[in-house]
RNA sequence: GCCCGAGUGGCGGAAUGGUAGACGCAGGGGAUUCAAAAUCCCCCGCUGGUAACAGCGUGUGGGUUCGAGUCCCACCUUGGGCACCA
């Protein structure tokens, strides 16, 4: 009898894919494609759980849609810009691109054991200066047609290291190395003109069928359509108009103030010529620029001084800065009716301003104190002298009665509006993606010649001191003006990282393309038939590539259909773990020391560092990070079990969609069964090859049914419920009696079935059962269906909706006929004592209920 | 604060509005063995009962339905995102 050795098998099959060139993407226009991706990693240098799980799905998926005849594409590659590259070189010294390119072959050593079925002639990472490159050329081809352009943003000030930071850098409102109190701070910066498409992008998530319901939702409500109304407040001073957007114009009535950003034109002009003025704004200023820093803060307002006028009643309304007002959303003024809005109300009461009901409850006309009176706009409420004559109607045709109105009478127009902003792409760091610009005193902002592409970064800088080196490099900055050739600066900014990732799905159809794609590669393997990643990547990511999908169309970088360049989208769930806080101690750079699983451990109730006392503090669990460090090795088992038992045991216990707790227990129970059905091979092998047998009819029935269960489960993601029933069907097996025939059948599916989840495996006991070639190669099974038919059903007898019996029953038996049997029942007969059923409930085939 | 999810035995989890707990882990019992490892077989939601069986049970409270883990409303806890983490 042979043994299962995972570490002898798995190099031996893999060298013989490898050999077969199975994974080698080619072309084929004679076959269907099937393009498969998972989201590419950042190379952190280790490969995690999250990473081994999402991989494993693709794989799983690739090697399915390889068994069922396609042509299939299955590349990786790394997402290799950005921040802890640079960080790394800030704390340990070294230089990001080494740091990065050693992590990259790092991680690709972790992965190349796991047998994934990759076209590993595909790999790059979005360093290379090949891939940026391209990307410059896509740079300088959308600026042409208009999709970028410059414009002011704000972003997070760090007053002590004079630097930008990034949100992630910001802690409490502070910087992350200074301490200091952030300040958010204007600078020019380069846009892609995103918001352009905000109706496209929104419309053309009903088609993206195959995408889950709450990935598209997020992304609606992110574009976040609305409609309201546009309209001006003439000041007493008679100086130029406040124009707000609402969409609440109904509530007009309960304007209390005019409030306007402490970004808004005349909150700047204001604060020009008086210090007052300025140092307030100052104050407003402090904090993050997040979305939720600016509407967790506490409430700040200024009075200007300014009245405006009511545009239906004439009343001088005071104008206002308040802090919780953004500049980037309608027209960066509003006015607020604190009746019906929380943020309105907490301000109107922290100031002392006036609150106006427009409109009550039905059935409750309490004024409002402390909490804004606000139903859904679909629910009717009683209004208060409103200016169109309602009476009771709900929100929804309050809205647009007033809107017609406004525009009937001429003072406002019903607007639609967005809330997806333009996407701000410049960063002030130096391990991006150079912006091929030229700044030229003569000339302006000028752009590279793309014979003068790609703008390599340069090499030799340093990282002692805060800010973007290419900023003080000595002479990369310096250059001749493309336009003029008159002495010039580059662009020190780069790219965001995001950027990177919203394309290299394209370059993997040609990634060794002169161009940034291969139109012909491109019309033959696009789209992504299956994209799968992790669900933080739902909106930012995925918004982004739809766009730069559109983008690349209109340059001629893709084709027409390609604009959605994902058919289908699954969102696996994230591996988390529990976070090991150190708080004795920080990390070197005086930063918040956390530390890995292995480096930990519990005693009596307590978590320590191992080998010591130092107690840790223990947070619960959240996704694993690298800047948490809460992340698990793979590799040990890889190096202790084999592939073959980290990939089932990844694809076991949880469904995929579901985030999934990590725990050790379990990759034991994978690897004993893996062993149970190399056993179970080896035994059918020993078997006298024409022994009789009973049940190789039953036998036949449970190889079709598993097929049958199994593909199911593989092409809807139910790969744990796939596994579930691999389990059955081992036992099946194992328990029966039938012939030597029956039994090497029913392996052979087995390990078929097994193949994309545990290739190694799959294959050797195909071998062992002197299968033809390789699995891999072998169609994948069909089930018969005319086996699967079942003659009787189990069907169970509830009375009153409680299950008390259950009867057999031919499958296609008549209602009336089921009826009768259950009526006849002891346990019916019994419960209804004589009397009548109220009522008979009989679903054929599923199940009976009598109500007594 | 705003948007989107999730909550079921000791644990991971299964269940087109139709038998709650498939499958696995842990646990208990047994077989094999001089003994152990490995392997195999059986039991295993909670409470009461020797048992048959009865009652309870899918975060909490309501509701719809012949029937709710599943649908609706409110709440609690928890995860993700919030535009410079990737």
């Amino acid at each position: 009898m042979s043994r299962y050795t995972a570490s002898e098998l798995e190099p031996k099959w893999q060298k013989a894919w490898e050999e077969a060139g199975v994974f080698t993407a080619t072309r084929d226009d004679s076959k269907e494609k099937y393009y498969v991706l998972e989201m590419f990693p950042y190379p952190s240098g280790k490969l995690h759980m999250g990473h081994v799980r999402n991989y494993t799905m693709g794989d799983v998926i690739s090697r399915y849609k390889m068994s069922c005849g396609f042509s299939v594409l299955h590349p990786m590659g790394f997402d290799a810009f950005g921040m802890p590259a640079e960080n790394a070189a800030m704390a340990i010294g070294g230089h990001p691109k080494t740091w990065t390119y050693e992590n990259i072959d790092t991680m690709v050593e972790q992965m190349k054991p796991l047998g994934l079925s990759l076209d590993w002639s595909r790999m790059f990472a979005t360093c290379d200066v090949e891939y940026y490159g391209q990307q410059q050329a896509l740079f300088l081809d959308f600026l042409e047609k208009g999709l970028v352009y410059r414009k002011n943003a704000i972003v997070n000030w760090d007053p002590v290291d004079m630097t930008v930071l990034a949100n992630e850098q910001v802690e409490n409102g502070c910087g992350w190395r200074s301490g200091a109190p952030v300040e958010r701070r204007e600078l020019t910066q380069w846009f892609f003109k995103i918001s352009d498409y905000s109706d496209e992008l929104l419309t053309a998530l009903d088609g993206l069928e195959n995408w889950p319901a709450k990935v598209r939702l997020m992304q609606e409500n992110w574009i976040g359509k609305s409609r309201g109304l546009q309209f001006s407040f003439e000041r007493v001073d008679g100086e130029e108009p406040i124009t707000v957007y609402t969409t609440r114009p109904d509530t007009l009535n309960g304007a209390s103030f005019v409030g306007i950003s402490p970004d808004h034109p005349i909150s700047k002009e204001l604060e020009a010529d008086n210090p007052e003025v300025a140092a307030i704004l100052a104050e407003m200023r402090k904090g993050g620029t997040t979305e939720e820093a600016i509407e967790t803060a506490e409430k700040l307002g200024y009075d200007t001084g300014i009245k405006a006028k009511h545009p239906l009643t004439g009343a001088e309304l005071p104008v206002w800065i308040a802090n919780f007002i953004l500049m980037d959303y309608g027209t960066g003024a509003i006015f607020a009716c604190p009746a019906h809005d929380q943020r309105d109300l907490d301000f109107c009461r922290k100031y002392d301003l006036p609150v106006i009901d427009t409109f009550f409850a039905l059935d409750n006309e309490t004024p409002v104190e402390n909490e804004a009176f606000v139903p859904m706009k679909s629910e009717k409420v009683k209004w208060v002298n409103h200016f169109a004559g309602l009476d009771e109607a709900t929100g929804e045709d309050a809205i647009n009665v007033t809107i017609d109105l406004a525009e009937k009478d001429g003072w406002g127009e019903g607007v639609t509006k967005f809330r997806l902003r333009d996407w701000g792409l410049s960063r002030q760091r130096y391990w991006g993606c150079p912006i091929p610009v030229v700044h030229c005193d003569s000339c302006g902002v000028v752009p590279e010649k793309k014979e003068n592409l790609p703008i390599e970064l340069p090499f030799d800088v340093s990282f002692d001191q805060p800010g973007n080196p290419l900023d003080r490099h000595p002479t990369w900055r310096d250059c001749a003006c493309p336009s003029c050739g008159a002495p010039a600066k580059r662009e020190t900014d780069t790219m965001d990282t995001f950027v990177d990732s919203s394309w290299y799905f394209a370059r993997f159809t040609a990634p060794d393309a002169e161009t940034p794609t291969d139109m012909a590669e491109a019309e033959y393997w696009m789209n992504v038939d299956q994209y799968i990643g992790g669900i933080e990547h739902a909106i930012l990511h995925l918004l982004y590539s739809r766009f730069f999908a559109r983008a690349m169309q209109i340059c001629g970088h893709l084709p027409d259909k390609a604009i959605e360049p994902f058919d289908a989208l699954f969102t696996q769930g994230m591996v988390t773990h529990e976070i090991y806080e150190n708080t004795t101690r920080k990390t070197p750079e005086g930063r918040t020391l956390y530390h890995y699983p292995e480096e930990v451990e519990k005693r009596d109730g307590n978590t320590y560092v191992k080998g010591t006392d130092e107690q840790l503090k223990v947070t619960p669990s959240a996704k694993m990070s690298k800047s948490k460090n809460n992340v698990v090795d793979p590799i040990e088992i890889i190096n202790s079990y084999g592939a073959d038992t980290a990939r089932w045991f990844v694809l076991s216990d949880s469904p995929p969609e579901r985030d999934v707790e990590w725990t050790a227990s379990g990759a034991e129970a994978a690897a004993k069964h893996l062993n149970r059905v190399w056993n179970l091979c080896d035994r059918i092998g020993e078997m006298d090859k024409d022994a009789a047998g009973q049940g190789d009819e039953d036998l036949l029935r449970e190889v079709h049914k598993a097929i049958r269960d199994v593909t199911l489960g593989v092409e809807s993601f139910g790969f744990n419920a796939a596994i579930a029933k691999l389990y059955g069907f081992t036992n099946t097996i194992q328990k029966c009696k039938a012939s030597y025939k029956a039994q090497r059948e029913a392996i052979m599916t087995l390990a078929q079935l097994m193949a994309p989840m545990t290739p190694h495996l799959a294959e050797d006991i195909w071998a062992h059962q002197g299968g033809e070639g390789l699995v891999i190669n072998a169609p994948w099974p069909k089930a018969d269906e005319s086996l699967l038919v079942e003659s009787a059903v189990t069907m169970p007898i509830q009375i009153n909706g409680k299950r008390r019996a259950e009867i057999s029953v031919p499958v296609d038996m008549a209602k009336e006929e089921i009826e009768k049997l259950a009526l006849a029942h002891d346990a019916v007969v019994k419960a209804l004592d004589g009397g009548a059923p109220k009522k008979l409930i009989v679903v054929p085939g599923r199940i009976i209920n009598v109500v007594v």
